[in-house]
RNA sequence: GCGGGGGUGCCGGAGCCAGGAAAACGGGGGAGGCUUAAGACCUCCUGCCCAAGGGCUACGCAGGUUCAAAUCCUGCCCCCCGCACCA
């Protein structure tokens, strides 16, 4: 089987009828899906594929479901991503050009054209789309847009008209990774190795000098509370100091503190400056203890960090102590101070600093190790320290901190800063990154308690896949909180209220699967005539229809055309997507339909997938290891792929993806796909029926019903455990009985192309057709699971001679004896009251008891206490009933062909106690129901 | 720290919610078959012991409940993910 010239060929024949080009259809079920689309800034890999292969192997079991299904495609180009990357390819930056050329195999000569935003987005989305095509997802294209198309720009004006309306918007300061040199917001791809700034406060305490007293230096720290503990301040002899007046108080920083510090405090002045050196021996003090301290020289004070100096607690800082030691050792013209104990700590002395630094023997304030004992102390203190000194004294450090932090900084003794703490990030300017306050920051407010109500009751309201997903959307509901909503630059919609600003990019992709279902007409329609009349109507009802379409330049009854159209599909079914939106934007997804949409149009389900991992770990760039897409279809074929991606996890799990397993399935698919085709052509009808074919049907109708009910919560696993390995595993097993009859053959394999139709579409379409079935298989009926086909009867008999078979190998393997003839024994018809009293009864003397009114058991007690023993050993495995002895038998029997071929010996069935000599007569008492007893002979 | 998920053979992982033959299924490894050979494919084996289908050991650690615990309960140890304004 060429699976990719049948790949070519179905894709054609699908996209010329277009067969998965929905509309809707009166007094016809829909089904509305949608995974999240991707923002082509690279092409995608198999990992992508995995969310796309689940939805779309979901719409196509629902469309085989009879569901009229829609599923559309766009793409996310909103945000500052491709704006860096265009830029790097721009600049013809070495790592971003051996990604594309290593990696994803990017002509040389095409490189270089994606210098441009616009251009790389045209690029990748094309390249994107095509690797759908050639997965054959069910796609209905013509309904595809960019976020920067001018329909969808008013779509999202409109939008955020709404959100403001309903007094979800606001407008304040707000902190923000910014690039001095750039003047401009800096992300994770804006960094030097992609480092995502992290931004969090910091504390300037304000330590007046005390000559002269109206100067202070200013000190940064994350532990306001070891204030207590001051020793000493520290600053930087080699660094540069600056004399800083803000808000009519003069601070003595670093000179790169006062530059950075202008971000957050625009109206501040640097009035002179002076070397750090010049500080030492000076005394300055201490704001809430009024003790005076020495300030002394320590190399670890960093002048870019915070305000490069900082208050000095030797007792719990490793690095103060360090410090201190080091300053010790190097001379005598300090006084070194004694350590001031601030917390008790748990399993510490006073000093925690001092014994840790002790304990990991870190050599000074130099050593790497310091950091790490750093964190050690700072976390345990934090955590389960409590104050011993100050006003909060027996508060834990946490809550100290906080207190504290408050008290400082109302009583004018400190100010809060922002600062990055995985610092110093680098801009890809090579400028240090810092924090800016941005005024006039627009939120949309997560944080609203209606708002989060009607969001939980929708979430409540709706099917979760994987369920276990379901706090950490109730989590994040919980803890959401204002969400910067603009950024100054990017691709995207300007924001209606700031038209200087663009909306950033998980904000305006949370309601846009509305946008799908009419985006064909907005696009002939025109960006001009989308007014928010026009959008007010088709999705809300709401307005006057008249004026409306006047707007639009429409008749009216065009209008509530699309308005149906709208509600047809209306309320999204199912939404898709990796397991990591689940924090974002599937909340943000499930906050704006609740804040826009009633409640009859809330979605209906989401459900997220894990990572697909290669060749068991993580695909990333460093290592190289990533498989794009449309080379992993050349490699395996699409069928392959698809089931492989699908296949190797429940969603909730990452999955993973290697050759060996993607081999097994390409060869079960090709042994498949010949014994098909072989049937087809067969003539005649084959070996006759027997009760194997039953067996073979039994289980087939068994599978379908498991796998139709499996869908429903989407465990694709399993699905295919079923549909493939152990359809085929069932089919070998039948072939190991019969040659095979073309009748449960035909049926056998007609239900298995259906059943594996979702995963390999493109592969079942080609025995659907060489099957002689009409139309395609993505469009026939999913097949029904015929109840009187599933006989436990037919499976508990194989499954006798299948264990029975087992035995046999054993005692052969054992005895090394290789029979001319194996007789077989079916256990008395008393035994099998036996059985049954056994499971009943549970114990043993009570079921011994119970037997015993039994004169047939009775006659025979010893007998039946040996092997009553041996059922209530094993009671947990006893089966509610078992068959009779001549049933038993008759498995047995139509077992005897089999198991003479398998062991090349005779094979006889007879009932116990029909055995003619003493030494069969022994061996024969030990059989037992299901289990009989094996003579070799 | 907070929130979530998870520790089962050589490996990936079923089984846990609803306690009752642990290791399904897929890999990897080994033996044999088929084949000129290789590959593909087929059969068997792959915790330990076993000369008649048997026995013993095992689901992170330690307890508990139960006739019966991977599964339920308690405590502990360890690993992974998220904690944003970024797609």
């Amino acid at each position: 089987m060429d699976f990719r010239a049948i790949e070519e060929k179905w894709q054609k024949k699908w996209a010329e009828s277009g067969a998965f080009e929905a509309d809707p259809a009166a007094g016809r079920k829909k089904f509305y899906l949608t995974a999240a689309f991707p923002y082509p800034n690279s092409p995608q890999h198999i990992g992508h594929a995995r969310t796309y292969t689940t939805t779309d192997a979901y719409a196509r079991f629902k469309r085989m479901n009879g569901f009229n299904v829609l599923f559309p495609m766009g793409f996310h180009v909103t945000g500052t991503p491709v704006l860096a990357m265009a830029k790097r390819v721009a600049e013809a930056d070495p790592e971003i050009v051996s990604i594309f050329k290593n990696i994803y195999k990017i002509p040389e000569d095409v490189i270089p054209t994606l210098n441009e935003p616009v251009k790389l987005v045209d690029y990748f989305s094309k390249e994107i789309e095509l690797g759908m095509k050639e997965m054959g997802f069910s796609i209905d294209w013509r309904r595809k847009f960019y976020t920067y198309d001018p329909e969808f720009n008013k779509f999202i004006e409109w939008q955020f008209h709404k959100l403001k309306e309903k007094g979800y918007l606001s407008t304040g300061a707000h902190p923000v990774p910014w690039c001095p040199k750039d003047d401009n917001a800096v992300g994770a791809h804006d960094t030097q190795g992609d480092i995502d700034p992290e931004i969090d406060e910091m504390v300037l305490i304000k330590f007046p000098l005390k000559d002269p007293p109206d100067e202070s230096v200013l000190c940064a720290t994350f532990r306001p509370e070891t204030i207590y503990g001051v020793t000493n301040l520290w600053v930087n002899p080699e660094a540069e100091y600056a004399l800083i007046e803000l808000d009519k108080n003069n601070y003595w920083v670093s000179s790169e503190a006062a530059e950075s510090l202008t971000l957050q405090f625009p109206q501040l002045r640097k009035l002179k400056e002076r070397k750090g050196g010049e500080f030492l021996g000076k005394t300055a003090l201490n704001p809430v203890t009024g003790a005076a301290v020495p300030i002394l020289p320590a190399s670890f004070v960093a002048p870019e960090m915070g305000s490069g100096a900082v208050m000095s607690v030797p007792a719990h800082a490793p690095y103060d102590y360090l410090a201190l030691r080091d300053l010790e050792r190097a001379q005598k013209q300090y006084a070194i101070p004694q350590p001031i104990q601030v917390l008790k700590l748990d399993g510490f002395g006073d000093f925690p600093a001092k014994e840790i630094v002790e304990r990991m023997k870190i050599a000074g304030q130099s050593d790497a190790k310091a950091e790490e004992a750093t964190e050690e102390i700072y976390s345990r203190e934090a955590h389960t320290g409590v104050m011993v000194a100050g006003k909060y004294a027996g508060t834990r450090g946490a809550e100290a901190k906080e207190k504290i932090k408050a008290d400082l900084v109302s009583e004018c003794k400190a100010i809060v800063i922002h600062e990055i703490i995985n610092g110093p990030v680098k801009c890809r300017c090579g400028a240090r990154a810092c924090v800016k306050m941005v005024e006039g920051q627009w939120f949309i407010n997560y944080n609203d308690e209606a708002w989060k109500a009607q969001t939980r009751k929708e979430l409540a309201e709706m099917s979760i896949v994987p369920g276990k997903a379901r706090a950490d959307y109730e989590y994040t509901v919980g803890w959401l909180k204002e969400k910067a909503c603009t950024r100054a630059r990017g691709l995207g919609t300007k924001f209606p209220f700031d038209r200087t600003k663009v909306i950033e990019s998980l904000s305006d992709s949370t309601i846009y699967m509305a946008f799908y279902t009419v985006a064909h007409r907005a696009k002939k329609l025109g960006a001009q005539k989308l007014t928010p009349e026009f959008f007010d109507y088709i999705f809300l009802g709401a307005g006057s229809a008249k004026k409306a379409a006047e707007g639009a330049g429409i008749a009216e009854s065009d209008l509530s055309a699309i308005r149906s159209e709208f509600l047809y599909w209306y309320p999204l079914d199912s939404r898709h997507s990796g397991a990591d939106l689940i924090h974002n934007h599937l909340t943000f997804f499930l906050f704006n339909h609740a804040a826009i949409f009633p409640e009859e149009l809330w979605p209906k389900q989401i459900a997220t997938n894990g990572f697909v991992l290669m060749e068991g770990s993580k695909m990333s760039k460093s290592l190289g290891n990533i498989l794009p897409l449309r080379a992993a279809i050349r490699k395996y074929g699409a069928d392959i792929v698809r089931f492989s991606v699908v296949s190797g996890a429940e969603l909730g799990a990452d999955s993973d993806f290697n050759q060996a397993m993607a081999d097994g399935v390409s060869s079960r698919l090709k042994w498949m796909a010949s014994l098909i085709e072989e049937n087809c052509a067969r003539k005649g009808e084959g070996a006759q029926k027997k009760a194997i074919d039953a067996w073979l049907l039994s289980r087939l109708h068994r599978r379908i019903r498991k796998i139709t009910r499996d869908f429903a919560s989407l465990m694709l696993r399993e699905i295919t455990q079923e549909a493939f390995y152990a359809s085929i595993n069932d089919l070998k097993w039948y072939f190991r009985h019969t040659e095979g009859n073309r009748e449960t053959l035909s049926e056998f394999y007609r239900a298995w192309v259906l059943l594996m139709a979702p995963f390999a579409p493109h592969a079942c379409e080609e025995l659907w057709e060489k099957m002689g079935e009409k139309g395609f298989v993505s469009a026939a009926a999913w097949p029904e699971a015929d109840e009187s086909r599933i006989s436990a009867e037919a499976e508990l008999a194989n499954e006798i001679v299948e264990k029975t078979a087992e035995d046999i190998a054993h005692i052969m393997k054992l005895t090394g004896k290789k029979p001319s003839a194996i007789r077989l024994f079916a256990a008395s018809p008393w035994k099998r009251k036996l059985y049954s009293i056994a499971r009943n009864e549970k114990k043993f003397d009570l079921a011994m008891k119970k037997a015993m009114e039994d004169p047939e058991i009775k006659a025979r007690a010893k007998q039946a206490g040996k092997a009553l023993q041996l059922l209530i050993k094993d009671f947990g495995g006893l089966k509610p009933s078992v068959p009779s002895q001549e049933e038993e038998m008759r498995a047995l029997s139509d077992g005897a062909g089999f198991l003479e071929k398998e062991f090349s010996a005779k094979v006889e069935v007879s009932g116990e106690g029909a055995e003619a000599s003493p030494e069969a007569r022994a061996r024969a008492e030990k059989a037992m129901p299901l289990k009989p007893s094996i003579l070799l002979e």
